[in-house]
RNA sequence: GGGAGUUUAGCUCAGUUGGUUUAGAGCAUCUGCCUUACAAGCAGAGGGUCGGCGGUUCGACUCCGUCAACUCCCACCA
């Protein structure tokens, strides 16, 4: 089959996927053979693909590929997460540019747009991953809120519920006022934002709740919540503060009467040494609110609005009224003075709201049991994490791992089972069914509308942590007795999981334990961190600096093999990789170098009687050994999910090896046939380097794979076997090192000294080196002849043991050689020095192994050699 | 403030229990080549006192201490 000049990768990308979907070869069915199964990370349903995206399903897809190679039944289960505040607040903001307010829709009406926003957007990312080549077993997509997995979300609710591990508590949370849901810890990121620190003066109430003349200052950054103070908090050991014992003070302009009290947690030589108490609107304070038994008076609404209890500035917002209320402060006198503040804030990940702290009713799932099993699983070594260096982050994070809160104030999402009866109390069951069952146990006259269920959804991870699971049996999980079926039993535990380290707390640590709770077993063997990718400046990829390639433009122009390529070249696990374009055009490069080498063989003419020359049988026996070789340091690099080396090596035996070396040694002359033997071995050879590549670039290894032979319909290279390390004769290898040098080395000379590479040379070459090997170096090197003796004037060098000499008479001499040469004779007389002196301390021949007293030998005997060649043709210059 | 990590060529990184390395690779740079597979290429070359200082050792990129710079995580002082 002809070629095409040049590689054209959206016309091959495109028919070979959709190949290998027509012949279902992503498609996986336990059977006999050993599984090798990995879900995938679920992107947001409504999400785009991005460069993150890029590198960890190119790494994904590379271990799948290289399994299915191996022979394993490789099964990568493909699906999205529902992602429940990216994607409501993403349909919230749709809906405003309609003009349509969230609260003025029902739950039900808003669920519907939402659906209607699902099956429009969602799923675009599984499209894109296509492009890419992710071989996922689309049959098996899933989505986190399909009917049945949401079964098994509240399944698990109700089991934990019924293990009494989930509780429902006041707690502060982290109020997110845009979005009107509480949020993680893990999702507050602080920030340091200057501000203000106002000093207030409260004056000591007489007791009648009329200001005195004697005052307190505090400080504070938050003026507008002083309405919500419960009291004044001073250090008891603080000496300033004593005569304040038993008073009471009053809350400017609202002149309400509150206690001065003392607590540890106050430090005298911060601020003024006096701590205004706001249970309602500070985690600390409501700490310390807990210990004084002090009232707790909330006075801002879910917006962060000032509400009534708040008594002045009433429906304001809370930046507006902190602005006002310094001003009436001022104008009333307790203003001291203002300064200027940079202290940590916390913003919401998702609204960049500011975080505000508030008391909230929450559902909370006790992580002390879990926690600790999931340590041991990761302590044990059961699961290894890659790279290791992340078992501390995890030991430390699972060490001190807070009640996770389960529940968020949103509505695309799980909702929470839990159904509040008449009286107060609540029932918790799977179904509204159950739940009326349950609740007329406790009260017979009970019906349906007397329940009503919580409004709560739960938190998306609360889904994605059982999605090991799940994805095989979702009627597993909250039911620890349910059988596990065929799929289940068969691809449970997962093989490897691939994803980014800010995750390891939210996804990886809670998928370990709820594999505990509802397996018994580990979810995974192996978690591959990848790095985040910045760029090349090393800044995050984001949208509001626009440094965020599009990758579907990236595969539109390099093609997908290129992006894929350019990815994993600078992934080492774990760290950070700083992306670049010029990668991805080295990815381009190297299938340009694949399509025009198989051009070159492929349009070779076949002599089937011509006899093999025996520098094409010695660079054929070279390369059978060098392949060996190499494969076996691959698979090395594999087994250590070192996949970056694992691809160097491949790319420098392909480019360096084959290209360079091989075909160069082996190709005929222009015009003449190349015999059968050396041509089946440089096909064979081919066919096992393209087999070495395809799990890295899969588009342009089948379209090669396919040209090269006749294949069955249905035929693909996917399903080839891994090429096999056989045997390898290391000597012969080093030989031919040797070999290559000298080449190098013949070639160095020639460049330097003008020599046009048509003229032949003569060359003598001494010491260990194989003769079998000369033919290799006369092709190569251009040598006409091997000399016994040299001329006059002459040059040479060292490899190894082998010396090798090239006469020079005709060529051109300077003085400029002969200055060269000396400061070369200088250095290696220099070093021969380093060594003697080595070889002359005691301690050292005495304590170093043998192998390197031995090889520090071999360096004096090679610089003496050496030194002895420069001599000569130093006086030979003479 | 607490914890973890990083620091090796212009850039991105290897360097596997201290000695088979006169510290390697890819990219970039420079020089010479349009040589009939490939200029997205070929043939060469240059470039590093392994962050600083101190210690252990016959011997340190490797181990210890210390300082500095950067990164991430956790906590956060009203």
């Amino acid at each position: 089959m002809e070629l095409s000049a040049k590689y054209n990768p959206s016309e091959v990308e495109d028919k070979w996927y959709a190949y290998w979907l027509k012949n279902r070869c992503f498609h996986s069915e336990p059977d006999s053979r050993e599984p090798y199964t990995v879900v995938i990370p679920p992107p947001n349903v409504t999400g785009i693909l991005h460069m993150g995206h890029v590198l960890n399903n190119t790494l994904n897809d590379v271990l799948v590929r290289k399994a299915r190679m191996d022979g394993k039944n490789a099964c990568w289960v493909p699906g999205t997460d529902h992602a429940s505040i990216a994607t409501e607040s993403k349909v919230v903001a749709r809906l405003k540019e309609q003009g349509i307010s969230k609260e003025d829709l029902t739950r039900e009406e808003f669920l519907k747009h939402a659906w209607a926003w699902k099956e429009e957007h969602g799923g675009i990312i599984l499209q894109q991953l296509r492009k890419l080549g992710a071989s996922c077993d689309w049959d098996r997509t899933r989505f986190t809120m399909e009917p049945e997995l949401t079964d098994a979300v509240i399944a698990t609710f109700c089991h934990f519920y019924k293990k009494g591990m989930i509780y429902r508590g006041v707690r502060m949370v982290n109020w997110d006022p845009v979005a009107l849901t509480a949020i993680s810890d893990d999702e507050v990121i602080h920030r340091d934002t200057q501000s203000h620190f106002y000093h207030l003066r409260y004056f000591i109430s007489d007791g009648n709740g009329n200001p005195t003349d004697k005052f307190l200052v505090i400080a504070t950054t938050r003026p507008e919540t002083i309405m919500a103070d419960a009291a004044i908090c001073v250090n008891p050991n603080d000496e300033r503060h004593h005569w304040l014992r038993g008073k009471k003070v009053l809350i400017p302009l609202i002149n309400r009467e509150i206690p001065v009290i003392e607590d540890d947690y106050v430090e005298m030589d911060f601020g003024t040494g006096c701590l205004k108490v706001t249970p309602a609107h500070d985690v600390h304070d409501y700490e310390i609110g807990l210990r004084h038994n002090l009232p707790v008076l909330e006075i801002m609404d879910d917006h962060g609005r000032l509400n009534e209890k708040a008594q002045i500035l009433v429906g304001e917002d809370r930046f507006e009224a902190r602005k006002k209320i310094v001003k009436m402060l001022e104008e009333a006198g307790n203003l001291v003075k203002i300064e200027d503040y940079v202290s940590p804030v916390g913003y919401s990940e998702r609204t960049d709201a500011v975080i505000e702290p508030k008391l909230s009713a929450q559902w909370f799932l006790k992580m002390e049991d879990l926690a600790k099993m999931a340590l041991e699983s990761v302590e044990s070594g059961k699961i290894k994490l890659i790279p290791d260096k992340y078992r501390n982050t995890y030991r430390h994070w699972m060490e001190n791992a807070h009640d996770w809160c389960i529940s968020r104030q949103l509505w695309w999402g799980q909702r929470i089972p839990a159904y509040y009866l008449p009286d107060g109390s609540i029932v918790v069951e799977e179904t509204p069914e159950a739940a009326l069952k349950a609740a007329q146990a406790i009260d017979p006259a009970l019906t349906a509308a007397d329940l009503r269920q919580d409004e709560d959804v739960l938190d998306t991870w609360f889904s994605s942590w059982l999605w090991p699971i799940s994805v095989f049996d979702p009627k597993r999980p909250g039911h620890p007795d349910h059988k596990p079926n065929r799929d289940l039993a068969y691809y449970y535990p997962t093989n490897d999981l691939v994803t980014g380290p800010d995750i390891i707390f939210f996804w990886v640590a809670r998928m370990i334990m709820a594999g505990n709770e509802f397996m018994s077993d580990i979810p995974f063997r192996n978690v591959y961190f990848t790095g985040i990718v910045r760029d090349k400046l090393g800044r995050k990829m984001s949208k509001t600096l626009g440094n965020s390639p599009d990758p579907l433009v990236l595969i539109e122009k390099y093609g997908a093999d290129a992006v894929r390529l350019g990815m994993l070249l600078c992934s080492s696990a774990g760290n950070d990789i700083l992306y670049d374009e010029s990668q991805v055009e080295q990815g381009r490069n190297f299938c340009g170098k694949i399509w025009n080498s198989w051009r070159l063989v492929s349009g070779w003419r076949v002599d089937d009687r011509a006899e093999q020359p025996e520098y094409a049988r010695l660079a054929v026996k070279w390369f059978d050994n060098l392949l060996s070789r190499t494969i076996e340091t691959v698979e090395d690099h594999y087994s250590k999910f070192r996949i970056s080396d694992a691809l160097m090596a491949i790319y420098r035996l392909f480019w360096d090896d084959y290209c360079s070396w091989y075909l160069e040694l082996v190709k005929p002359a222009f015009g003449m046939a190349v015999d059968i033997h050396t041509y089946d071995a440089t096909v064979t050879f081919f066919e096992k380097l393209i087999k070495l590549i395809h799990p890295v670039m899969p588009f342009i290894t089948e379209e090669l794979w396919q040209s090269m032979a006749e294949r069955q319909p249905g035929e693909t290279i996917m399903f080839e076997r891994t090429p096999h390390a056989g045997p390898y004769d290391a000597a012969f290898l080093d030989g031919f090192e040797t070999a290559r040098q000298i080449i190098v080395g013949v070639r160095a000379i020639r460049s330097q000294k003008q020599i046009s590479p048509k003229d032949a040379l003569k060359a003598k070459v001494e010491g260990g080196f194989p003769e079998e090997l000369m033919p290799i170096v006369q092709r190569s090197a251009n040598i006409s002849e091997f000399v016994t003796e040299v001329g006059s004037a002459s040059t040479g060098f060292i490899v190894g043991t082998v010396k090798v000499t090239v006469p020079l008479e005709g060529f051109v001499n300077t003085d400029e050689e002969k200055t060269k040469l000396e400061a070369e004779l200088a250095y290696q007389r220099k070093f021969l020095a380093g060594v003697r002196g080595k070889l002359g301390n005691a301690n050292f021949v005495a304590h170093a192994p043998e192998a390197v007293v031995a090889n520090e030998r071999k360096k004096e005997a090679d610089a003496l050699a050496r030194i002895e060649t420069l001599e000569a043709s130093l006086a030979a210059l003479k």
